[in-house]
DNA sequence: CAATACCGGACCAAAAAGGTACGGTATAAG
DNA sequence: CTTATACCGTACCTTTTTGGTCCGGTATTG
């Protein structure tokens, strides 16, 4: 399916928590209560955050984890990155020999630049933007895509 | 993670082989063959586009498949749709219920918004320009998407 | 009636995801 | 130097999903 996995999304909580006070030290188990996450799990998802180098984490009495960057330094696309490995929509949009069909396939090509559009798509969006609530009122959203602007006159009846 | 699922990439590569000659039928038998997929999967594939009203088919002697509608009136979110379900990034995005957080996640508003997005991408594509090569030399290139416009000033760094 | 060809669903094996647990190590306070 | 805090790495298991196949049934043609 396209979805991306429960953990991904939990991951993305947990971020926009931390971007919450950025610079400030926040402890597994404080960040779980915040998240509503259970601690076995936000530990799990800290650990793979810190060896991305999205976030730093520091041991000890009053330690903690911390960003690493400030909140609309970081994307969507990076958090997913750090916990699914890099963005393939299909299987051989990242390494090839995962489709018994490759050879022949026509929609190869294709494929790999909805990918890349997707990957746009995610790569546009902030934690600084993750955070803001949307406003309703018009002006300065802080999310807003148009996806279909160039070529591409799709007509769907 | 952020990935179709193989079945549903088959599907688009039936979906483009049918798309090469629209109005006419063409078995199951000879669509494996012309997609290099095993019979069987081309089988239930078929059968699930054809209940999702994409293509129509007919059985007896000369029966198989049929496009019912032309190739670029045919959207990759169709294909998408009709195997897989409605696209949903996070489980909250289609049912809610699914997530144990669900009652106090800050990100969910947004998720939506990028599954929108993504939505809007494979909407943005029909089957008549995955089947078209892509041409390389800059003018009419049948894929273009240009997904960070308005607003959203990312800067990765 | 017989050959063709789709229909519906059951079934199964393999892989992936979700979630948990545990022993180890660095830090800082007293 | 001892102790409590808190992260680290990894292994483990359970459940769900996916990929793939098979079979008995039914419609159509000639
Ligand atoms: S080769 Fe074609 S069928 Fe195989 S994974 Fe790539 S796009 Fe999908
Ligand atoms: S409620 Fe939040 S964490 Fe749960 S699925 Fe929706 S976006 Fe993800």
């Amino acid at each position: 399916m396209l979805k991306l996995a429960k953990l991904t999304d939990y991951a993305t909580v947990l971020m926009t928590v931390l971007a919450a006070e950025p610079s400030a030290w926040a402890s597994a188990q404080e960040l779980a209560e915040r998240s509503h996450l259970s601690l076995a799990t936000t530990s799990k998802l800290l650990k793979q955050l810190a060896r991305a180098r999205l976030i730093e984490a520091a041991r000890g009495v009053h330690g903690g984890y911390r960003l690493l960057r400030a909140p609309n330094q970081i994307t969507v696309a990076d958090v997913v990155d750090a916990i699914e490995g890099p963005i393939a929509v299909t299987e051989c949009s990242s390494h090839t020999g995962g489709c018994s069909i490759e050879g022949s396939c026509g929609t190869r090509a294709n494929w790999r630049l909805i990918n890349t559009a997707i990957r746009g798509a995610l790569e546009a969006v902030t934690l600084a933007q993750m955070t803001a609530p949307l406003r309703r009122s018009g002006s300065e959203t802080p999310l807003t895509f148009h996806p279909r602007p160039a070529s591409a006159p799709p007509a769907r009846e």
